[in-house]
DNA sequence: AACCCAAATGGCAGTGACTGCCAGTTTGAC
DNA sequence: GTCAAACTGGCAGTCACTGCCATTTGGGTT
């Protein structure tokens, strides 16, 4: 098996794979936005993007999935900074949530470096997830299944109040990404001149400070 | 049109649909408890409660919310604790989180004192919820779906900063509220002495203040 | 080169949640 | 008693999602 020069492997096989999926988020992020998500069928998405609906379900475990399975690395920011802290009993201890919004921020700056392409990308979905009632209520169910895979990081080493202080702090964390995402796309839809997604964060993460 | 005792409107109408409702909620919780979520069709929850599976969905819109529907009176305590709080602009400025945990703690304590009945039947729900995956999944959902109505009763008055607040307001008391409802099915589960839910409600609301 | 196994794909038939429509019945107001 | 509104059941249909099987394709082995 060949590797790339990050050293990540990456056979013809997984490239092409990686590859299909991102169309079919393509696709199904765009016939969302024209036709509505509840308007378009499962078969329309496998169809705009060159595969067999049986196919389509060997990607992605639902329809929603295609837009929600993508998390923009906050997934990935969580789940490094979980298990640095899941490494020894003192830094499980002194992990707080002041940690998981430094790596948010850093995520959300790297949004900026990437000009444009991903956070448009980004600001469509959320705007989608934000507008249409049937996402709205499936995204919390998507985020909580993500809680319960990380706190299973944790569950064996730990006492249950310390479970129960990670849990909380994954949870408020997700909480006030998603507020924040929806005030971003609110005032992207306002036009307002703010509208930059790390101060509403930084806004949002300090009003969580003042409950 | 007649009026109880209470003041509460009674026909013979609404009368017999809060009777079905409750016994389309007992059907589908003895069926999922016995047979598991999944493997219950609505068919069979209809037949059981001796209506037709097409009634069944005039009562309840999807399969989940036979069970998610019944919010043991804490969207109750939400709602009358909100809109007291949007009465003026100084009171909805002053609206905190301890006025919904306060508001909470009631709800939890009139539980005890209806012996046993309503407690257990909650008890049983929330074992399902938390050990079941789909119904986990689609508890959240649920929930959001009510921050967003209450949400709008604020809407259109005040500043979008404390529309804001008091959504982290209601979506943290959810969440407090959840995560003790889930350590309560486990300390029962284990048997532990001290499974008194407002002891945990209490315990896991002092956790969040410290984050 | 021929060969082979594992992974990927597509088609098909089936289940079950949920909806719109229509027709019959019950309830409450006058 | 009368009539409109609410409640109910049945039927046909859509669509998300699954299990099974046959076929193809990728990548390593001899």
């Amino acid at each position: 098996m060949p590797a790339s020069p990050t050293g990540i492997a990456v056979d013809l096989r997984t490239r092409r794979r990686n590859e299909t999926r991102l169309e079919v988020q393509r696709a199904a992020l765009d016939l969302f936005e024209r036709h509505g998500f509840e308007e378009t069928t499962v078969d329309e998405i496998a169809r705009t993007a060159g595969i067999s609906p049986r196919t389509y379900f060997r990607y992605f475990a639902t329809k929603e999935e295609s837009i929600l399975g993508d998390t923009h690395g906050f997934d990935e920011a969580t789940h490094t900074c979980l298990t640095a802290a899941c490494a020894t009993e003192e830094s499980l201890a002194a992990f707080s949530l002041a940690d998981i919004e430094e790596a948010f921020r850093g995520t959300i700056i790297r949004f900026r470096r990437d000009q444009s392409e991903v956070a448009a990308t980004v600001l469509r979905i959320r705007k989608l997830v934000c507008t249409n009632p049937a996402l709205a209520k499936a995204a919390p169910g998507r985020y909580a299944e993500n809680t319960r895979r990380w706190l299973a990081l944790v569950n064996e080493t730990c006492s249950a109040t310390t479970r129960s202080r990670v849990r909380m702090i994954l949870e408020v964390a997700q909480l006030t990404i998603h507020c924040a995402f929806d005030e971003w796309v609110n005032a992207c839809a306002s036009d307002l001149p703010d509208a930059d997604l790390l101060t509403i964060y930084d806004s949002v993460c300090a009003r969580v400070r003042d409950l």
